[in-house]
DNA sequence: AACTATTCATAAGC
DNA sequence: TGCTTATGAATAGTT
């Protein structure tokens, strides 16, 4: 289509072949865009010259980015660079971590279990009957701790009420009340105190117990026990 | 170019606009061959038509990632940027669900327990006991099930044991021995048999338990009883 | 799918 | 590069 017909081979005529590559490449970008338009259809194109520039043309409503995801869905073929392929290795990797513990999970809470074997029930029966005894050991930590918590609230507070007493009844400490103190405490369960104060953040901890006004009530019945000191009063 | 001018619209008829696709995308894609060919340029072209069919080229003695790659550096454009952080962040919103469970699963496990408030104690509780229930239910059916193909078995065995018996001493059925064994079928739990045969492949299923040597030893002692005739013969 | 009348793209020349 | 023009290619509408 010109002034005459031209073998499709390499121009070797430089000057030629930049003017014809401008030329033709005018017409393709033409001819993407019309076919966008007239046909409804997604068009990408990417054109390096021989000298390394780049032309390219992408359908108005997407973007390239979209175009070449589409294109390796579509064609299997992976465009992207290593970094994606790790990436989406990573989340095949995850997503079947992801769903092996949510099956995991499920036999758990005793659903989906009609695949199941019985060697396989029974391991899972284990699990559960192991789980709870953990679970159990542990809410008995917290309420022991909690127990020995109060019994040294308790202990406070009957130290305190002596020193109190002593003070109002003499005016001052004397030697006689320090040594009826001492006697006090060790009468009383004192050294969990001592016990308590050695090992930092814990009494934070154990006082935060006593504040959990709920804790009583959330204890499972078999663990729930009576009070030792019915008529002990709580503080407000 | 064709019988007439056409405006760059979208071509309503269907029929016409596919035809149109294909004369013109073979044209687009005749075009990227030559100008490659001629002006020693690359070319990368992807079409998708609008019932999204791919069509693609690329020049020989490259390939699209390579195009695309060269694309990427020479217009500054990010082709993956958008990709790679849908990725990342799909990575991190799975990864997320996946330590979730996690912990949950070590929670059901009875691990990991210490950071947890006694409420939070009591519900995995109740979900390790509900899991614990619905899975000794589940046990319990397929124990159900063992039974009863066990009891079939050996109404079978009697009944079987029946014929040859009255085979051998009469040398034939008589209306006697039919009668026996009509009887004999109905002081036998034998209506279980009829039902499972009406259930189709619920038969082969509990067949299949028979066979299994392991079953009662898998069984949670909980539910292992004693063999209703403990003499009753296993057949070799 | 083929045909063909037309329009379009473009090679060569300036 | 841009413009022109002759010519071959592409293709719209038809069969």
């Amino acid at each position: 289509m010109g002034r005459g017909k031209i073998e499709i081979k390499r121009i070797e005529n430089s000057t030629n072949r930049q003017v014809t590559f401008s030329k033709r490449r005018a017409g393709i970008l033409k001819k993407a865009r019309e076919i966008g338009v007239l046909c409804d259809a997604q068009v990408g194109v990417v054109i390096f010259s021989s000298a390394g520039k780049l032309y390219d043309y992408c359908s108005p409503k997407t973007t390239l980015s979209r175009i070449l995801e589409k294109y390796q869905t579509n064609s299997g073929k992976i465009l992207w660079d290593e970094k994606h392929k790790r990436l989406s290795a990573e989340i095949d990797r995850i997503k079947k971590e992801n769903d092996d513990m949510q099956i995991e999970l499920r036999h758990m809470k005793g659903e989906d279990l009609n695949s199941l074997q019985p060697k396989e029930l029974i391991a899972i029966e284990e699990a559960l009957q192991n789980g709870l005894t953990n679970l159990r050991d542990k809410q008995m930590d917290h309420w022991r701790m909690h127990r020995r918590n109060e019994r040294m609230l308790e202990d406070e507070h009957k130290l305190l009420a002596f020193r109190v007493s002593s003070n109002f009844s003499q005016g001052s400490f004397t030697e006689t009340s320090m040594k009826a103190e001492s006697s006090l405490k060790s009468s009383l369960c004192f050294q969990h105190q001592q016990d308590a104060k050695l090992s930092g953040g814990m009494r934070e901890l154990e006082l935060g117990y006593h504040h959990d006004r709920e804790f009583t009530s959330q204890m499972p019945f078999t663990f729930r026990v009576q009070p030792s000191h019915p008529n002990l009063q709580e503080d407000k």
